[in-house]
DNA sequence: ATAGTATGCCGCCAGT
DNA sequence: CGACTGGCGGCATACT
């Protein structure tokens, strides 16, 4: 099932019935299921994902799981292989039908085969996972409104020294109050928001400025650049200068 | 790589 | 009684 191109908002259950009961009949008579991108949803009504691994782009990551809670999704994940026969094949992102095609040509043809057709049509496996690829997002639709105005704050204040501590000193409520609400709301602790603003500002300067990664480190709150680079590659899946490397415009294709 | 200090986390418990 | 607040302290992690 390729990606069938749907918007989250838009998907309706119980609307691809014959399609479905097809796709679960031929299970039934052993085939191997694939879904790429967002064709993950049209597998997750057959019912053959509950309790099971699946991935699916990172974009529509909330929306499967309120459609379809009895599977486990893994959007940072490229390819997530389950079933007891390993019948059951999802990919991730957009282009990681590349993963996707290469697996099967490895599988029923032999890994020198998938490697030479990795070769000649310029497919790449994405070794190092999608968690590079991914952009957090604090959650702001939790309805509580002191915890979404420190968010508001922290969005133009996270570089600052000590943000959790001004934080909750301009929030007005008491330390261990504050921290339980945030980590509630926001499904993080404080800190752990702190950071992601941080490391997401500076995928922003490493894609778009010349500047060198102490600079950067120094400018999104960090005066320890080593302390910077490990949160970063922790954070990420790659060192500052290995993303910057991937994702950086390249000198043509620039105005 | 390592050491030292500061900061934050979280279980516990009492109070509202 | 349950849901929430908030102080305390030991321990972990963040950061320099």
């Amino acid at each position: 099932v390729p990606s069938i191109l749907l918007r989250p908002e838009g998907w309706q259950k119980d609307r691809y019935r014959r399609l479905v009961d097809w796709l679960r009949a031929m299970h039934g008579r052993g085939a191997v299921l694939c879904s790429a991108c967002s064709g993950i949803f049209l597998l997750g009504e057959t019912g053959l994902f509950d309790g099971k691994d699946a991935t699916v782009h990172f974009g529509y990551a909330r929306a499967f799981a309120a459609a379809y809670p009895a599977t486990r999704i893994h959007p940072e994940r490229v390819l997530v292989i389950s079933g007891v026969r390993e019948e059951l094949v999802s990919s991730g992102a957009s282009t990681t039908w590349h993963d996707l095609v290469l697996y099967l040509i490895a599988r029923y043809a032999g890994a020198t085969t998938a490697q030479e057709v990795a070769r000649v049509f310029a497919l790449q496996w994405h070794q190092d996972g999608l968690t590079p690829y991914l952009i957090f997002e604090g959650k702001t639709d939790h309805g509580d409104s002191e915890i979404e105005s420190a968010q508001r704050w922290l969005s133009n204040h996270f570089s600052v020294a000590n943000p959790v501590e001004q934080m909750i000193r301009r929030s007005k409520l008491a330390a261990r109050t504050f921290k339980r609400r945030f980590s509630k709301a926001t499904g993080l602790t404080p800190i752990a928001y702190v950071q992601r603003l941080r490391i997401e500002d500076a995928k922003r300067r490493l894609e778009r400025t010349e500047a060198s990664v102490d600079e950067i480190s120094w400018r999104v709150g960090y005066e320890d650049a080593a302390f910077f680079r490990r949160l970063f590659k922790r954070v990420t899946g790659l060192a500052p200068g290995a993303y910057r490397k991937r994702f950086r415009i390249p000198e043509f294709a620039r105005p």
